[in-house]
DNA sequence: TGAATTAAAAATATCCAACATTTTTAATAA
DNA sequence: TTATTAAAAATGTTGGATATTTTTAATTCA
Protein backbone atom coordinates (compact mmCIF):
# COMPACT_ATOMS: atom_id res chain seq x y z
CA UNK A 1 0.00 0.00 0.00
CA UNK A 2 0.89 3.49 -0.94
CA UNK A 3 0.14 5.38 2.39
CA UNK A 4 0.79 3.45 5.55
CA UNK A 5 -1.34 3.89 7.57
CA UNK A 6 0.37 6.25 10.15
CA UNK A 7 2.35 5.14 13.16
CA UNK A 8 0.78 4.29 16.63
CA UNK A 9 1.32 8.32 16.82
CA UNK A 10 -2.03 9.81 16.14
CA UNK A 11 -4.48 6.68 16.73
CA UNK A 12 -4.89 7.82 20.36
CA UNK A 13 -5.54 11.40 21.38
CA UNK A 14 -3.17 11.36 24.38
CA UNK A 15 -0.47 10.21 21.09
CA UNK A 16 -1.93 13.37 19.58
CA UNK A 17 -1.22 15.69 22.25
CA UNK A 18 2.12 14.37 22.93
CA UNK A 19 3.34 14.70 19.09
CA UNK A 20 2.09 18.35 19.19
CA UNK A 21 3.41 18.99 22.34
CA UNK A 22 6.82 17.47 21.15
CA UNK A 23 6.60 19.95 18.48
CA UNK A 24 5.53 23.17 19.78
CA UNK A 25 8.32 22.60 22.55
CA UNK A 26 11.17 22.93 20.60
CA UNK A 27 9.47 25.57 18.02
CA UNK A 28 9.25 27.93 20.83
CA UNK A 29 5.47 28.12 20.47
CA UNK A 30 6.01 26.67 24.68
CA UNK A 31 8.80 28.33 25.80
CA UNK A 32 11.52 27.21 28.06
CA UNK A 33 10.43 27.47 32.49
CA UNK A 34 6.74 28.24 30.75
CA UNK A 35 3.89 27.58 33.17
CA UNK A 36 2.13 24.79 31.28
CA UNK A 37 -1.89 25.22 32.78
CA UNK A 38 -3.71 21.98 32.16
CA UNK A 39 -7.02 24.71 31.42
CA UNK A 40 -4.59 26.61 28.89
CA UNK A 41 -3.49 23.84 27.15
CA UNK A 42 -6.69 22.06 26.85
CA UNK A 43 -8.01 25.01 25.17
CA UNK A 44 -5.25 25.29 22.41
CA UNK A 45 -4.75 21.67 22.10
CA UNK A 46 -8.17 19.89 22.89
CA UNK A 47 -8.00 16.68 24.89
CA UNK A 48 -9.75 16.06 28.57
CA UNK A 49 -8.47 17.02 31.75
CA UNK A 50 -6.91 13.75 32.02
CA UNK A 51 -5.71 12.92 28.55
CA UNK A 52 -3.37 16.28 28.98
CA UNK A 53 -2.10 15.27 32.37
CA UNK A 54 -1.59 12.06 30.59
CA UNK A 55 0.37 13.56 28.29
CA UNK A 56 2.65 15.67 30.31
CA UNK A 57 3.49 12.96 32.58
CA UNK A 58 4.88 11.03 29.58
CA UNK A 59 6.83 13.91 28.51
CA UNK A 60 7.94 14.62 31.82
CA UNK A 61 9.51 10.98 31.90
CA UNK A 62 11.07 12.06 28.64
CA UNK A 63 12.67 15.27 30.01
CA UNK A 64 10.61 17.67 27.67
CA UNK A 65 8.60 18.99 30.74
CA UNK A 66 8.98 19.30 34.25
CA UNK A 67 6.62 18.12 36.83
CA UNK A 68 6.33 19.41 40.45
CA UNK A 69 4.01 18.15 43.42
CA UNK A 70 1.51 20.01 43.58
CA UNK A 71 2.47 23.15 41.39
CA UNK A 72 1.91 21.30 38.04
CA UNK A 73 4.01 20.89 34.95
CA UNK A 74 6.54 23.99 33.31
CA UNK A 75 8.49 23.41 30.46
CA UNK A 76 12.17 22.21 31.10
CA UNK A 77 14.06 25.05 31.69
CA UNK A 78 17.13 25.89 28.46
CA UNK A 79 20.00 27.54 30.05
CA UNK A 80 23.46 27.11 28.78
CA UNK A 81 24.28 24.59 31.67
CA UNK A 82 21.46 22.30 30.29
CA UNK A 83 22.16 22.87 26.90
CA UNK A 84 25.50 21.67 27.48
CA UNK A 85 24.70 18.55 29.63
CA UNK A 86 22.47 17.17 27.20
CA UNK A 87 24.47 17.52 24.72
CA UNK A 88 27.41 15.55 26.58
CA UNK A 89 25.43 12.61 27.65
CA UNK A 90 24.01 12.89 23.48
CA UNK A 91 27.49 12.74 22.58
CA UNK A 92 28.28 9.92 24.79
CA UNK A 93 24.76 7.69 23.89
CA UNK A 94 25.55 8.32 19.94
CA UNK A 95 29.48 7.69 20.61
CA UNK A 96 28.58 4.23 22.21
CA UNK A 97 26.16 3.09 19.60
CA UNK A 98 28.33 4.06 16.45
CA UNK A 99 31.07 1.96 18.24
CA UNK A 100 28.32 -1.24 18.52
CA UNK A 101 26.87 -0.41 15.10
CA UNK A 102 30.60 -0.97 13.45
CA UNK A 103 30.83 -3.81 15.35
CA UNK A 104 28.12 -5.43 14.42
CA UNK A 105 26.53 -4.13 11.27
CA UNK A 106 26.40 -5.68 7.94
CA UNK A 107 25.62 -4.87 4.51
CA UNK A 108 22.28 -3.76 5.10
CA UNK A 109 22.72 -1.56 7.76
CA UNK A 110 25.43 0.36 5.04
CA UNK A 111 22.94 0.72 2.80
CA UNK A 112 20.67 2.25 5.61
CA UNK A 113 22.80 4.79 6.23
CA UNK A 114 24.23 5.62 2.78
CA UNK A 115 20.69 6.27 2.14
CA UNK A 116 19.65 8.12 5.12
CA UNK A 117 22.64 10.54 4.27
CA UNK A 118 21.36 11.27 0.62
CA UNK A 119 18.07 12.57 1.77
CA UNK A 120 19.85 14.57 4.97
CA UNK A 121 21.97 15.91 2.08
CA UNK A 122 19.03 17.24 -0.16
CA UNK A 123 17.34 18.53 3.07
CA UNK A 124 20.42 20.53 4.34
CA UNK A 125 20.60 21.87 0.63
CA UNK A 126 16.71 23.01 1.19
CA UNK A 127 16.76 24.40 4.46
CA UNK A 128 20.33 26.60 4.11
CA UNK A 129 18.26 28.47 0.98
CA UNK A 130 14.86 28.33 2.73
CA UNK A 131 14.68 27.95 6.39
CA UNK A 132 10.98 28.23 7.08
CA UNK A 133 9.30 26.55 9.70
CA UNK A 134 8.01 23.51 7.48
CA UNK A 135 11.36 23.01 5.88
CA UNK A 136 12.78 22.76 9.19
CA UNK A 137 10.97 20.50 10.50
CA UNK A 138 11.75 18.00 7.53
CA UNK A 139 15.39 18.76 7.29
CA UNK A 140 15.60 18.21 11.55
CA UNK A 141 13.52 14.58 10.84
CA UNK A 142 16.14 13.67 7.68
CA UNK A 143 18.77 14.84 10.35
CA UNK A 144 17.62 12.41 13.36
CA UNK A 145 17.20 10.01 10.49
CA UNK A 146 20.49 9.75 9.79
CA UNK A 147 22.13 9.64 13.18
CA UNK A 148 19.60 7.07 14.23
CA UNK A 149 20.81 5.28 10.73
CA UNK A 150 24.06 5.12 12.37
CA UNK A 151 23.05 3.36 15.64
CA UNK A 152 20.14 1.53 13.98
CA UNK A 153 22.40 -1.36 13.68
CA UNK A 154 23.70 -1.32 17.39
CA UNK A 155 21.59 -3.90 18.77
CA UNK A 156 20.56 -2.34 21.49
CA UNK A 157 17.01 -1.09 21.65
CA UNK A 158 17.39 0.87 24.98
CA UNK A 159 20.19 2.28 23.83
CA UNK A 160 18.28 3.55 20.41
CA UNK A 161 15.57 4.89 22.65
CA UNK A 162 18.25 7.15 24.67
CA UNK A 163 19.59 8.49 21.41
CA UNK A 164 15.94 9.45 20.52
CA UNK A 165 15.33 11.00 23.83
CA UNK A 166 18.11 13.11 23.55
CA UNK A 167 17.99 14.31 20.10
CA UNK A 168 14.43 15.45 20.88
CA UNK A 169 15.41 17.09 24.09
CA UNK A 170 18.65 18.75 21.76
CA UNK A 171 16.01 19.61 18.71
CA UNK A 172 15.14 23.14 20.67
CA UNK A 173 18.88 24.56 20.58
CA UNK A 174 19.38 23.03 16.78
CA UNK A 175 16.55 25.09 15.82
CA UNK A 176 17.38 27.73 17.35
CA UNK A 177 21.10 28.06 15.98
CA UNK A 178 19.30 27.31 12.45
CA UNK A 179 17.29 30.20 12.79
CA UNK A 180 20.10 32.45 13.81
CA UNK A 181 22.19 31.14 11.10
CA UNK A 182 24.51 29.73 12.83
CA UNK A 183 24.76 26.28 11.02
CA UNK A 184 27.76 26.15 8.50
CA UNK A 185 26.03 23.58 6.19
CA UNK A 186 29.37 23.72 4.02
CA UNK A 187 31.46 22.32 6.98
CA UNK A 188 28.34 19.73 8.39
CA UNK A 189 28.62 18.67 4.51
CA UNK A 190 32.22 17.74 4.75
CA UNK A 191 31.67 16.02 8.02
CA UNK A 192 29.15 14.47 7.48
CA UNK A 193 30.29 13.02 4.15
CA UNK A 194 33.73 11.22 6.17
CA UNK A 195 31.35 10.32 8.54
CA UNK A 196 30.31 8.03 6.74
CA UNK A 197 33.22 7.17 4.61
CA UNK A 198 34.40 6.56 8.05
CA UNK A 199 31.67 3.87 8.97
CA UNK A 200 31.60 2.63 5.32
CA UNK A 201 35.68 1.83 6.41
CA UNK A 202 34.94 0.98 9.47
CA UNK A 203 37.14 3.30 11.17
CA UNK A 204 35.72 3.38 14.45
CA UNK A 205 38.21 5.94 15.85
CA UNK A 206 37.82 8.27 12.92
CA UNK A 207 33.82 8.14 13.16
CA UNK A 208 33.48 8.23 16.62
CA UNK A 209 35.76 11.32 16.68
CA UNK A 210 34.07 12.97 13.60
CA UNK A 211 30.67 12.25 14.86
CA UNK A 212 31.30 13.92 18.43
CA UNK A 213 32.38 17.37 16.22
CA UNK A 214 29.61 17.00 14.51
CA UNK A 215 27.26 17.25 17.54
CA UNK A 216 29.91 19.70 19.18
CA UNK A 217 28.83 22.01 16.63
CA UNK A 218 25.62 22.35 17.28
CA UNK A 219 26.46 23.39 20.81
CA UNK A 220 27.96 26.91 20.04
CA UNK A 221 27.44 26.61 16.19
CA UNK A 222 30.28 27.83 13.86
CA UNK A 223 30.28 31.15 12.99
CA UNK B 1 15.03 19.49 61.18
CA UNK B 2 15.73 15.91 61.92
CA UNK B 3 13.02 14.67 59.91
CA UNK B 4 13.03 16.09 56.51
CA UNK B 5 9.77 16.23 55.21
CA UNK B 6 9.49 12.68 53.07
CA UNK B 7 10.53 13.27 49.33
CA UNK B 8 7.82 14.36 47.32
CA UNK B 9 7.54 10.73 46.40
CA UNK B 10 4.63 10.10 48.67
CA UNK B 11 2.68 13.40 48.32
CA UNK B 12 0.56 12.44 45.49
CA UNK B 13 -1.39 9.59 44.68
CA UNK B 14 0.00 9.03 41.59
CA UNK B 15 3.39 9.26 42.79
CA UNK B 16 2.50 6.42 45.65
CA UNK B 17 1.01 4.27 43.17
CA UNK B 18 4.05 4.65 40.85
CA UNK B 19 6.79 3.78 43.72
CA UNK B 20 4.82 0.85 44.70
CA UNK B 21 4.81 -0.24 41.47
CA UNK B 22 8.61 0.67 41.14
CA UNK B 23 8.87 -1.75 43.88
CA UNK B 24 6.41 -5.04 42.81
CA UNK B 25 7.47 -5.04 39.32
CA UNK B 26 11.49 -5.73 40.49
CA UNK B 27 10.12 -8.53 43.15
CA UNK B 28 7.93 -10.36 40.98
CA UNK B 29 4.69 -9.48 42.39
CA UNK B 30 4.07 -8.22 39.04
CA UNK B 31 5.54 -10.46 36.49
CA UNK B 32 7.21 -9.88 33.08
CA UNK B 33 4.81 -9.69 30.14
CA UNK B 34 1.65 -9.73 32.92
CA UNK B 35 -0.79 -7.95 31.37
CA UNK B 36 -1.53 -4.65 33.81
CA UNK B 37 -5.46 -3.91 33.78
CA UNK B 38 -6.86 -0.86 35.26
CA UNK B 39 -9.65 -2.59 37.40
CA UNK B 40 -7.55 -5.32 38.86
CA UNK B 41 -4.92 -2.45 39.34
CA UNK B 42 -7.24 -0.44 41.06
CA UNK B 43 -8.38 -3.30 43.30
CA UNK B 44 -4.45 -3.83 44.95
CA UNK B 45 -3.35 -0.72 44.25
CA UNK B 46 -6.06 1.72 45.09
CA UNK B 47 -6.17 4.99 43.55
CA UNK B 48 -9.09 5.92 40.65
CA UNK B 49 -8.56 4.78 36.72
CA UNK B 50 -7.23 7.76 35.59
CA UNK B 51 -4.41 8.29 38.55
CA UNK B 52 -3.99 4.57 37.77
CA UNK B 53 -3.42 5.51 33.95
CA UNK B 54 -1.20 8.57 34.75
CA UNK B 55 1.23 6.16 36.69
CA UNK B 56 0.94 3.53 33.87
CA UNK B 57 2.58 6.28 31.28
CA UNK B 58 5.14 7.31 33.81
CA UNK B 59 5.97 3.44 34.12
CA UNK B 60 6.26 3.33 30.61
CA UNK B 61 8.75 6.34 29.74
CA UNK B 62 11.09 4.90 32.47
CA UNK B 63 10.54 1.17 30.85
CA UNK B 64 9.34 -0.58 33.63
CA UNK B 65 5.74 -1.04 31.69
CA UNK B 66 5.49 -1.02 27.63
CA UNK B 67 2.03 0.58 26.47
CA UNK B 68 0.22 -0.45 23.19
CA UNK B 69 -2.26 1.81 22.22
CA UNK B 70 -5.94 0.66 22.27
CA UNK B 71 -4.38 -2.08 24.12
CA UNK B 72 -3.09 -1.15 27.72
CA UNK B 73 -0.34 -1.96 29.44
CA UNK B 74 2.06 -4.35 30.29
CA UNK B 75 4.82 -5.22 32.66
CA UNK B 76 8.16 -4.80 30.85
CA UNK B 77 9.42 -8.45 28.98
CA UNK B 78 12.62 -9.57 30.39
CA UNK B 79 14.23 -12.31 28.24
CA UNK B 80 18.22 -13.05 28.20
CA UNK B 81 18.31 -10.13 25.22
CA UNK B 82 16.49 -7.95 27.62
CA UNK B 83 19.08 -8.26 30.35
CA UNK B 84 21.63 -7.69 28.65
CA UNK B 85 20.57 -4.81 26.96
CA UNK B 86 20.21 -3.48 29.88
CA UNK B 87 23.11 -4.09 31.31
CA UNK B 88 25.18 -3.29 29.01
CA UNK B 89 24.15 0.41 28.44
CA UNK B 90 24.41 0.51 32.22
CA UNK B 91 27.85 -0.10 32.41
CA UNK B 92 28.07 2.53 29.50
CA UNK B 93 26.27 5.06 31.41
CA UNK B 94 28.02 4.80 34.95
CA UNK B 95 31.56 4.77 33.34
CA UNK B 96 30.74 7.75 31.54
CA UNK B 97 29.69 9.33 34.95
CA UNK B 98 32.35 7.84 36.82
CA UNK B 99 34.34 9.07 34.39
CA UNK B 100 33.30 12.55 34.55
CA UNK B 101 33.24 12.67 38.24
CA UNK B 102 36.67 11.41 38.68
CA UNK B 103 37.38 14.54 36.63
CA UNK B 104 35.18 17.03 38.53
CA UNK B 105 35.07 15.31 41.90
CA UNK B 106 36.40 17.41 45.43
CA UNK B 107 37.42 15.99 48.62
CA UNK B 108 33.21 16.44 49.67
CA UNK B 109 32.67 13.53 47.19
CA UNK B 110 35.16 11.40 47.58
CA UNK B 111 33.64 11.55 51.83
CA UNK B 112 30.27 10.92 49.87
CA UNK B 113 31.73 7.64 48.44
CA UNK B 114 33.52 6.69 51.29
CA UNK B 115 30.49 6.62 53.41
CA UNK B 116 28.38 5.15 50.59
CA UNK B 117 30.66 2.65 50.89
CA UNK B 118 30.57 1.91 54.04
CA UNK B 119 26.70 1.84 54.30
CA UNK B 120 26.74 -0.68 51.59
CA UNK B 121 28.95 -2.86 53.81
CA UNK B 122 26.67 -3.15 56.19
CA UNK B 123 23.74 -3.82 54.25
CA UNK B 124 25.82 -6.73 52.23
CA UNK B 125 26.75 -8.54 55.48
CA UNK B 126 23.15 -8.23 56.54
CA UNK B 127 21.63 -10.01 53.34
CA UNK B 128 24.18 -12.34 53.10
CA UNK B 129 23.21 -13.70 56.12
CA UNK B 130 19.54 -13.31 55.77
CA UNK B 131 17.71 -12.46 52.54
CA UNK B 132 14.35 -11.90 53.17
CA UNK B 133 12.04 -9.46 50.91
CA UNK B 134 12.62 -6.44 53.49
CA UNK B 135 16.67 -6.95 53.68
CA UNK B 136 16.72 -7.16 50.36
CA UNK B 137 15.33 -3.93 49.78
CA UNK B 138 17.91 -2.01 52.13
CA UNK B 139 20.59 -4.00 50.58
CA UNK B 140 19.45 -3.13 47.26
CA UNK B 141 19.10 0.58 48.54
CA UNK B 142 22.39 1.17 49.80
CA UNK B 143 24.00 -0.65 47.06
CA UNK B 144 22.29 2.04 44.53
CA UNK B 145 22.90 4.76 47.08
CA UNK B 146 26.80 3.46 46.36
CA UNK B 147 26.87 3.63 42.77
CA UNK B 148 24.88 6.66 42.56
CA UNK B 149 27.52 8.50 44.95
CA UNK B 150 30.26 7.16 42.40
CA UNK B 151 28.58 9.81 39.62
CA UNK B 152 27.26 12.01 42.18
CA UNK B 153 30.39 14.56 41.02
CA UNK B 154 29.57 13.76 37.26
CA UNK B 155 28.01 17.39 37.05
CA UNK B 156 25.50 15.83 34.82
CA UNK B 157 22.11 15.92 36.14
CA UNK B 158 20.75 14.18 33.32
CA UNK B 159 23.38 11.06 33.22
CA UNK B 160 22.47 10.84 36.73
CA UNK B 161 18.81 10.83 36.00
CA UNK B 162 19.80 7.50 33.24
CA UNK B 163 21.54 5.94 36.12
CA UNK B 164 18.52 5.87 37.94
CA UNK B 165 16.20 4.85 35.76
CA UNK B 166 18.85 2.01 34.16
CA UNK B 167 19.84 1.10 38.70
CA UNK B 168 15.83 0.45 38.53
CA UNK B 169 14.92 -1.30 35.26
CA UNK B 170 18.01 -4.21 36.11
CA UNK B 171 16.58 -4.36 39.72
CA UNK B 172 14.41 -7.23 39.10
CA UNK B 173 17.80 -9.27 37.49
CA UNK B 174 19.62 -8.78 40.57
CA UNK B 175 17.22 -9.69 43.32
CA UNK B 176 17.02 -12.79 41.09
CA UNK B 177 20.53 -13.13 41.58
CA UNK B 178 20.10 -12.89 44.89
CA UNK B 179 17.18 -15.08 45.34
CA UNK B 180 19.12 -17.54 43.69
CA UNK B 181 21.87 -17.32 45.70
CA UNK B 182 24.03 -16.81 42.70
CA UNK B 183 26.14 -13.46 43.88
CA UNK B 184 29.61 -14.20 45.57
CA UNK B 185 29.47 -11.27 48.24
CA UNK B 186 33.18 -12.55 48.89
CA UNK B 187 34.07 -11.11 45.49
CA UNK B 188 31.94 -8.22 45.88
CA UNK B 189 33.44 -6.98 49.23
CA UNK B 190 36.49 -7.22 47.29
CA UNK B 191 35.60 -5.24 44.09
CA UNK B 192 34.04 -2.66 46.00
CA UNK B 193 36.59 -1.76 48.43
CA UNK B 194 39.68 -1.45 45.50
CA UNK B 195 37.39 0.45 43.79
CA UNK B 196 37.06 2.86 46.17
CA UNK B 197 40.96 2.61 46.45
CA UNK B 198 40.76 3.45 42.99
CA UNK B 199 38.72 6.59 43.03
CA UNK B 200 40.29 8.01 45.62
CA UNK B 201 42.95 7.25 44.09
CA UNK B 202 41.96 9.00 40.73
CA UNK B 203 43.24 6.21 38.92
CA UNK B 204 40.27 6.29 36.10
CA UNK B 205 41.45 3.24 33.96
CA UNK B 206 41.43 1.23 36.75
CA UNK B 207 37.91 2.24 38.26
CA UNK B 208 36.15 2.06 35.23
CA UNK B 209 37.62 -1.25 35.26
CA UNK B 210 36.28 -2.42 38.55
CA UNK B 211 33.12 -0.81 38.20
CA UNK B 212 32.51 -2.66 34.52
CA UNK B 213 33.50 -5.79 36.37
CA UNK B 214 31.03 -5.06 39.49
CA UNK B 215 28.29 -4.51 37.56
CA UNK B 216 29.14 -7.57 34.85
CA UNK B 217 28.57 -9.72 37.91
CA UNK B 218 24.81 -8.94 37.95
CA UNK B 219 24.55 -10.21 34.70
CA UNK B 220 24.96 -14.12 35.22
CA UNK B 221 25.92 -14.15 38.59
CA UNK B 222 29.63 -16.06 40.07
CA UNK B 223 28.61 -18.77 41.28
C1' DT C 1 -12.97 -31.55 12.45
C1' DG C 2 -11.50 -27.20 11.73
C1' DA C 3 -11.64 -22.76 9.87
C1' DA C 4 -14.41 -18.68 9.47
C1' DT C 5 -17.97 -15.77 11.09
C1' DT C 6 -20.72 -13.66 14.45
C1' DA C 7 -22.31 -12.36 18.86
C1' DA C 8 -21.35 -11.27 23.55
C1' DA C 9 -18.29 -9.79 27.06
C1' DA C 10 -14.44 -7.34 28.68
C1' DA C 11 -11.20 -3.71 28.56
C1' DT C 12 -9.45 0.60 26.85
C1' DA C 13 -9.63 5.39 26.04
C1' DT C 14 -12.27 9.23 26.61
C1' DC C 15 -15.04 12.83 28.50
C1' DC C 16 -17.72 15.67 31.99
C1' DA C 17 -18.69 17.36 36.34
C1' DA C 18 -17.65 17.87 41.16
C1' DC C 19 -14.59 18.51 45.22
C1' DA C 20 -10.96 18.86 48.58
C1' DT C 21 -6.41 20.81 48.94
C1' DT C 22 -2.83 23.64 47.86
C1' DT C 23 -0.76 27.48 45.77
C1' DT C 24 -0.96 32.04 44.05
C1' DT C 25 -2.67 36.60 44.00
C1' DA C 26 -4.79 40.57 45.86
C1' DA C 27 -6.35 43.30 49.59
C1' DT C 28 -5.73 44.96 54.11
C1' DA C 29 -3.56 45.91 58.39
C1' DA C 30 0.55 46.84 61.19
C1' DT D 1 7.38 48.36 53.70
C1' DT D 2 6.42 44.02 55.50
C1' DA D 3 2.97 40.73 57.38
C1' DT D 4 -1.32 38.86 57.58
C1' DT D 5 -5.48 37.48 55.75
C1' DA D 6 -8.99 36.72 52.44
C1' DA D 7 -10.25 35.55 47.79
C1' DA D 8 -9.26 33.45 43.50
C1' DA D 9 -7.09 30.13 40.72
C1' DA D 10 -4.99 25.83 39.82
C1' DT D 11 -3.86 21.18 40.99
C1' DG D 12 -4.93 16.47 42.13
C1' DT D 13 -8.33 13.26 42.61
C1' DT D 14 -12.64 10.82 42.26
C1' DG D 15 -17.02 8.73 40.29
C1' DG D 16 -19.76 7.86 36.69
C1' DA D 17 -20.86 7.48 31.79
C1' DT D 18 -19.95 6.21 26.95
C1' DA D 19 -17.94 5.17 22.37
C1' DT D 20 -14.50 2.09 20.44
C1' DT D 21 -11.68 -1.68 20.25
C1' DT D 22 -10.06 -6.06 21.54
C1' DT D 23 -10.78 -10.55 23.33
C1' DT D 24 -13.42 -14.53 24.12
C1' DA D 25 -17.01 -17.71 23.28
C1' DA D 26 -20.48 -19.64 20.47
C1' DT D 27 -22.15 -20.89 16.10
C1' DT D 28 -22.08 -21.87 11.36
C1' DC D 29 -20.62 -24.08 7.38
C1' DA D 30 -17.33 -26.36 4.29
Amino acid sequence: MIFSKSNDDDVTVVAMLASALRRDIPFGTLRPDQKLKIAELRQRYGGSNHSMRETLRMLGAEGLVEATAQRGFRVTSATQDDLLDVMRVRIEIERTGLAWAIEHGDVHWEGQVIAAHHALGKSEEAVAINPDDLTALEWDEASRAFFASLIEASQSPRLIGLQRKFFDQSRRYRLSLLREGRLDFDERKKRQKYLVVAVLARDKDAALDILQQEIEAEIQGET
